[in-house]
DNA sequence: ATGGTGGTCTTACCA
C-alpha cells in the first residue's frame, strides 16, 4: 500500500513541526506541499532528509511555492509549466515510485472581476494542456494540490453565499471539468463521504469551527492509478491545532507495489 | 452581523 497526500501548509516555515509529526503519526509515503512560501536556499531539507526522505522544491520569497517530501527517489523534475512564462511557482512535476505525480498550487483568483481571476483560468488551460500531454507519456498519473475550486455545489457549506465568488465560478468549474475529461477522477468520489465534508476554512469568524468550508484540495487520479484507490481521506486533525494551516492534509491509499 | 484572522525579510498584499 502507497499513502499519497497533498497539503497547502501556508508557510513551511511555520508549520514545519506540524508535518514533520503528521508524516511520522500517519506513515504517508508522498506528501506533495503548497504554499511553502520559501526561497530554495532556505528549504529546510535536513530536517526532511534525517527522518529519511528525500525532498523536491520550487519556491519563491514570501508567496507561492510548492514541495515534494518522498520515502522514494524522484527523476524527471519539472518546476514550470512548458513554454509558459510565469514567475509564480505553483507547479512541480516528478516520476516517484513509477508515479507520475503533478503537483498544483492553482491560483486563487482573487474576485471575478480582478486581473487575477483571467491569470487564474488561463492558468488552468495551460495546466490542462500540459497534463494532457503528460497522459500520453506515463502509465501511472496523479494531480494533486490546492485546485482553489470547489467542484459542486456539495464541496460549499453554503452554496447561495457563495454564488459570484471566486473558488465557485462556472467557468473555474468548468476548468475543472475538463480536467476530469482527460480521465481524471475526482478520488474523493470514489466513496461514500460525509456530507459537508470540506477541506478549506477561512481563518475568520470561527468559519472552521462551525465548519463553513470548502473542498478545493483534491487528488485527482488516472483510470489505472484509481482502479487501485482503496481510500481518499480529509484530515481534519491538524486543523485542529494551534496555529494550524487553513487547509486540511488530503490523502489516498493505493494498492500499488513500488517497482 | 458585509465583520473577522493569519502569513510575510509586513505597515500592503495575499489568501
Amino acid at each position: 500500500m502507497l499513502k499519497l497526500a497533498s497539503w497547502n501548509v501556508n508557510s513551511l516555515k511555520i508549520r514545519l513541526d506540524q508535518v514533520i509529526q503528521w508524516l511520522d503519526s500517519t506513515g504517508t509515503d508522498i506528501l506533495a506541499l503548497q504554499e511553502t512560501k520559501l526561497l530554495d536556499e532556505h528549504f529546510p531539507v535536513t530536517a526532511f532528509v534525517e527522518k529519511g526522505y528525500y525532498v523536491v522544491f520550487s519556491g519563491q520569497k514570501t508567496y507561492n511555492g510548492v514541495a515534494i517530501i518522498s520515502r522514494y527517489p524522484f527523476s524527471d523534475v519539472l518546476t514550470a509549466i512548458p513554454d509558459f512564462e510565469d514567475p509564480q511557482r505553483r507547479i512541480l512535476a516528478v516520476t516517484v515510485a513509477g508515479i507520475r505525480l503533478i503537483n498544483l498550487y492553482v491560483p486563487n483568483g482573487s474576485e471575478l472581476t480582478s486581473e487575477k481571476y483571467q491569470y487564474k483560468l488561463n492558468w488552468l488551460q495551460r495546466v490542462t494542456s500540459f497534463i494532457q500531454q503528460q497522459m500520453t507519456i506515463y502509465p501511472n498519473v496523479a494531480v494533486v494540490g490546492d485546485f482553489n475550486i470547489a467542484p459542486e455545489d456539495r464541496d460549499v457549506h453554503d452554496p447561495a453565499e457563495w454564488i459570484g465568488s471566486v473558488l465557485v465560478s462556472p467557468a473555474e468549474r468548468e476548468a475543472f471539468t475538463q480536467l476530469l475529461q482527460l480521465g481524471l477522477h475526482d478520488s474523493f468520489r470514489n466513496f461514500i463521504q460525509n456530507e459537508q465534508a470540506f477541506s478549506w476554512w477561512d481563518y475568520r469568524a470561527g468559519a472552521f469551527r462551525r465548519n463553513r468550508g470548502l473542498r478545493i484540495d483534491h487528488i485527482l487520479l488516472n483510470e489505472a492509478l484509481n482502479t487501485l484507490c482503496k481510500q481518499s481521506i480529509i484530515d481534519k486533525e491538524p486543523r485542529k491545532a494551534e496555529r494550524p494551516s487553513d487547509h486540511a492534509p488530503v490523502w489516498v491509499e493505493l494498492d500499488f507495489k513500488v517497482s
